[in-house]
Order: structure tokens, then sequence, then C-alpha cells
DNA sequence: GGCCTAGAAT
């Protein structure tokens, strides 16, 4: 009866079936079984196992009697149930309240809770205690501490203890090659999996996901297509998800889609990670519309699902649509969550919704119980300096429990400029200063506040702090999508093959622009030099060398394209209003911050960013 | 009976 039970109880938790599992438990309470030998600790990690973590901790608190095994069992649970904190805050009354020593399951099970918190100086002392202990020749602990070392990225120490691991099995090798690649210590990574006698997808995978980590995008494809010609089966969705996930961030549209195609070919469609992902990689690849599509797709959403469609329409500036999706969304009995919060103020910022944005910052603590972080605040302050309401700005700041940073203030800095609010922009240069700057724009709003307020001596200031610091603007590149092909063009770029077409195209471009009242803003440049000089400096600014050769190159009447590194210039966003509405095309430019639909004399944007 | 590896939204 015993082992049948156990038995059951086991698939239950496979099957992650808790209706079942709660009918057996009753089954064995009922025939007085329930303190009779495995069962009480089966019975925790079947609850655990089922999402049911409260039961788990239940029947745990209440065991009369708790061996290391109940010990491994609530500690996984734990860590299941991504609380790994509470592992390590339960953890010494193994010994003080229960008289009991850790074996080698709850070390490893430890090991994994330091890892996920990134905590080392807590993983270290565990690795102390199992040195010590009779467990320390255990391999499958050991594979715990090499990944616990690589997430805390003590990669080196880790790679030490995989050196005394006798038998390496999968695991091992896997949790070493994740630690190299997450750091970036690509060549390392791959010989490692190189050196594997058996690659498995799981390799492949921890290789190819640490890359994309650490940005390395390029060789991650790469990869990704060398395991597919090496013949390894994609038979689970995982490495997809990460894949399209690299495709977002790299705002790869087209690799993206293929990538899709892979999805439907192989049959993963349903896979909620995956459907999520490609949600967020058509909103990042500037196509917002196949975004919604592939959200309506999605089937089971989740708060991710809902969440990452309510940011990818905030970041087009499609406030409105974001907000009637996430009163959908309450209705279908979701919670919102922190990040769901962050881009509906996000949203509210873009077109002025000061009530709104407020209201949802204040139904975040009250209805939902959720601390704001400090993205809330920079969200919220953002919202009211935007917006014009200056004075809420100043006081929020110095009523919030966080410090922003250098971004924010420059961020306030310049809606002091646009607003006219000279006496609060010096004190916020003045706190901005004492911050320390590095970033070339930054110097640039300084500069205008302090000749702004006629504070000439500051100014010069400025500009020598500017020189003395050697402040350079990282090389603008803008690319142009079009189609299968890609073309990147820098700042200043003169020595493209089209470059004759092109100068005439921007040529006649600025003459019907400067017709209808386009007068250059050079108060964007920050190189000190004569104003024809600067207009030049504008005039090869990467973002108009790509719509120029989009123009030149696309299809006819399709919409253009661009992914910038920077931020769009302010002088470059309105050349973009204009040539939009002379050509009569869209444009779509995803810049370092969001996107900006340029249609018909005006943008999405409706000129914050 | 219980342990270790790869994935989505700021």
């Amino acid at each position: 009866m015993h082992h049948h039970l156990l038995q059951s109880l086991r698939l239950c938790a496979t099957g992650g079936n808790p209706f079942h599992g709660k009918t057996l438990h009753a089954l064995i309470i009922k025939i007085g079984l329930n303190q009779y030998g495995a069962l009480p600790n089966t019975l925790i990690s079947m609850y655990a196992k089922c999402g049911l973590i409260k039961h788990a901790v239940q029947l745990f608190d209440e065991m009369p009697q708790r061996d290391p095994v109940s010990w491994a069992s609530i500690l996984t649970a734990y860590n299941r149930a991504n609380l790994p904190n509470r592992s390590i805050a339960i953890f010494p009354n193994m010994f003080t309240r229960d008289h009991l020593q850790p074996d080698n399951f709850v070390f490893a099970s430890l090991l994994n809770s330091c890892a996920a918190l990134n905590h080392l100086q807590i993983g270290r002392q565990v690795h102390a205690q199992f040195v010590l202990s009779e467990f320390s020749f255990d391999e499958v602990t050991k594979s715990s501490l090499v990944d616990m070392y690589a997430k805390c990225g003590s990669v080196d120490i880790a790679r030490t203890v995989f050196d005394t691991i006798c038998s390496p099995n999968s695991v091992s090798w896997t949790a070493m090659i994740n630690g190299y690649a997450r750091v970036g210590r690509k060549s390392e990574a791959v010989k490692l999996l190189k050196d594997m006698k058996v690659q498995n997808l799981f390799s492949w995978t921890a290789l190819i996901s640490g890359l994309i980590q650490s940005g390395h995008f390029v060789s991650a494809f790469d990869l990704f297509i060398e395991m597919q010609k090496e013949g390894v089966k994609i038979v689970d969705p995982f490495i997809l998800s990460s894949v399209i996930g690299a495709s977002a961030t790299f705002a790869a549209l087209e690799l993206g889609k293929q990538v899709h195609c892979l999805v439907l070919k192989l049959g993963f469609e349903s896979s909620l990670y995956v459907c999520n992902a490609l949600v967020d990689m058509y909103a990042k690849g500037s196509d917002i519309t196949a975004a919604k599509t592939a959200f309506w797709y999605t089937g089971n959403k989740d708060v991710v699902s809902w969440t990452s469609i309510i940011v990818g329409l905030a970041q087009h500036g499609k406030a409105k649509e974001a907000l009637s999706l996430y009163n959908d969304m309450i209705c279908t009995g979701l919670k919102p969550n922190e990040v769901t919060f962050v881009g509906l103020i996000y949203a509210c910022s873009h077109v002025g919704l000061v009530k709104t944005g407020r209201d949802l910052f204040k139904s975040m603590v009250d209805d939902y119980g959720l601390k704001p972080n400090l993205q809330h605040y920079t969200c919220l302050l953002d919202l009211y300096s935007r917006s014009g309401y200056l004075d809420e700005a100043e006081n929020l700041l110095n009523t919030m429990p966080f410090e922003i940073d250098e971004a924010v203030w420059a961020s306030l800095l310049s809606a002091c400029k646009r607003f006219g609010k000279t006496q609060m922009g010096i004190r916020v240069a003045n706190r901005l200063i004492g911050l320390g700057v590095k970033d070339p724009s930054s110097y640039i709003l300084l500069c205008n506040a302090y000749a702004g307020a006629s504070m000439w001596e500051n100014a010069a200031k400025v500009r020598k702090l500017m020189s003395a610091f050697d402040v350079k603007k990282e090389p603008g590149y803008s690319c142009v999508h079009l189609g299968k092909e890609s073309e990147v063009f820098y700042a200043g770029e003169r020595g493209h093959p089209m470059k004759n077409e092109m100068l005439v195209l921007l040529k006649d471009l600025d003459e019907k622009m400067r017709k209808r009242g386009y007068v250059p803003d050079v108060s964007f440049v920050l190189h000190d030099m004569g104003k024809q000089e600067k207009e030049d400096q504008l005039f090869w600014h990467s973002e108009r060398l790509a719509v120029a050769y989009g123009l030149l190159k696309g299809v006819p009447g399709s919409v253009i394209r661009v992914v910038k590194n920077l931020r769009v210039c302010g002088d470059c966003h309105t050349v973009l209003k204009f040539i939009c509405s002379i050509v009569g095309r869209e444009i779509v430019v995803r810049d370092a911050s969001r996107f900006h639909h340029f249609k018909d004399g005006r943008c999405s944007c409706s000129d914050f960013w």
C-alpha cells in the first residue's frame, strides 16, 4: 500500500495535478498513514511540484518529526516557488530547532538558493560547511557549487571547483559553459563545449543564451546555426525563446521572423515563453501591428504577455491602447505587477496624462500592495516634468526615497528649459554638477541652462569641465532595414558609394523644408564652432543618411525602418517630420529610448522623448 | 522519499 501511494503521489507531481494529489492526501490521512515512512516528505514535494507552496510549508511546519529529507524537500520547494530567500532564512532552524546536520541534498538546494540570489557570501559559507562535512566528495553538490560561483560572477573559482569533479556530467559541464558565456568569455565557453564528448541541446542552449546575456548576439546566432548543422534536434522551445529575445534586443526583425517560422515548423507556437518573446520581438522590431497579432494569438496569456504588449504600445506612443488593454487585463482577473506599472506610467508620461498616471501610481500601492521602485518614481517624475508640472516634480524629487541618476536630472533640466523655469533650472543644474556629469548631452543642457540665466561664468566653467574630461560623444550610427538587407551609416560618413545621389536628395529635401519654415536648431551640436559648420554637422547626422538611403533603395511606398544607437537628435526629429510629409512615406525610427513613427508631418512621440 | 544545468516583460 505504502509503495503504491508513493508512486501515485510521484505521478501527481510530474503531471502537476494538485486535485488528484489532494485526494490522495485525504486518503492517506483517512487510513492513518500520514506520518508513515516516506509519505510525509513525498507529500511536501508533490505539493511543491504542483505549485502549491503554501500546502508544502504547512505540512513541513506541522510535522512532528523532520529529517534531512524533509529539509531538502522544503528548501527545493521554496526554490521552485521562486522564494530562494525563504530557503536561506529558515535554514538555521535545521541546527537550532531540529538539531540536524545538512546532507549533500540540502547543500545542493541551498547553493541553488544562493545562486538565484547572487549571494556569494552565504554561498561561500555553505561551501565551507560542505568541505568539512562527510559529503565533501559528492559531485552533484560540486555541480551546484560551480553554478553558484558562476552565477555570482566568480567564474575562475567555479572553474577550480569544476576541475575537482572526477567524472563531470552534462549538468556540471553546462553550468560551467554558461558561466563563461554569461560574462562574455566566449572562446573559453566554446572550447568547453567542443571538449564535451556528448553535446546536447542543454549545453548548446547554455552556451548560446549565455552569449546573448553578455551581448554577443552575432556569435550567438552563428552558433545557433552551427548547432542545427550539427544535427542537434530542438526538442523543447527553451532556446527559441532565448534567440527570439536576442532578436528583440538586437531589433533584428527579419532574423526574428525567421525564428518565428522555425517555431511554427517545429510546432512550439503554444509555448507561453515563446509567445511572450515574440510579442516583445515584434514590438522592439518596430512592427507594433505584428506584436498585437502575436499577442492575440497567445493562448492562456499571463502577466508577462499583457505587460509585454502594454510596454510595447507605450514605447510606440499608443498610450490609449495600452491603458485600454490594461483594463481588459484586469477584467480577466490577472494581477498586474511592478513591471506592468512601469509600462503604464511610462505610457501616460508620453501623452501627458498626468491624472491617470498619478492614479495608477496610487492604485499600484493601495490596490495591489506593490512597492514603487526607482523606475516608477523616474516615470512619474518624467510625467510631471514633461507635462510642465515642474513644482510637483521638484516636490516628488525631495520626498522620494531614492537617489536619481544623471539621465533623470538631465531630463528634468531639459523640461525646465522647455517651460522657461530658469531659477529651478539653475537649482537642478547645480545638483547635476555636484553629482558629476558623464553624458555629453548633459553638458549641452548645463551650458544652455547657465547661458539662459545669463550666468556666463558658470557656462564657461562647464565648457572647461567638458574639455578637461575630454568628453566625446559616442559615434552615432543608424541602420536602415530594407527587407533582408540592411545598411549602416555613421554620422559624418561621406564615403558611401551612393553618396552623390544621397547628397542630391538631401539637398533637395533641405530646400523644400526651408520653404515650409524649417530652421536648423544648432543648440544640439556639442562642439564649439561656427553656425554654418554646425548646420553642416547636423546635415550629416546618421539618421538622415539612413533615411535618404531608404528612400532611394527601398520599395516605393513601403515603411522606412531605422534603428539608431543613440537618442535621435532634436533637429533630426524636426527634419524627419518634414521629410515624411514631403515624400508621403511613413518612417519608423527606433532610438536608444523609444520608437518614433513619423507620418503626415507628425511623430507618435508627440515630441517627447 | 529529497539535490545540480538552458528561456519571456522595465
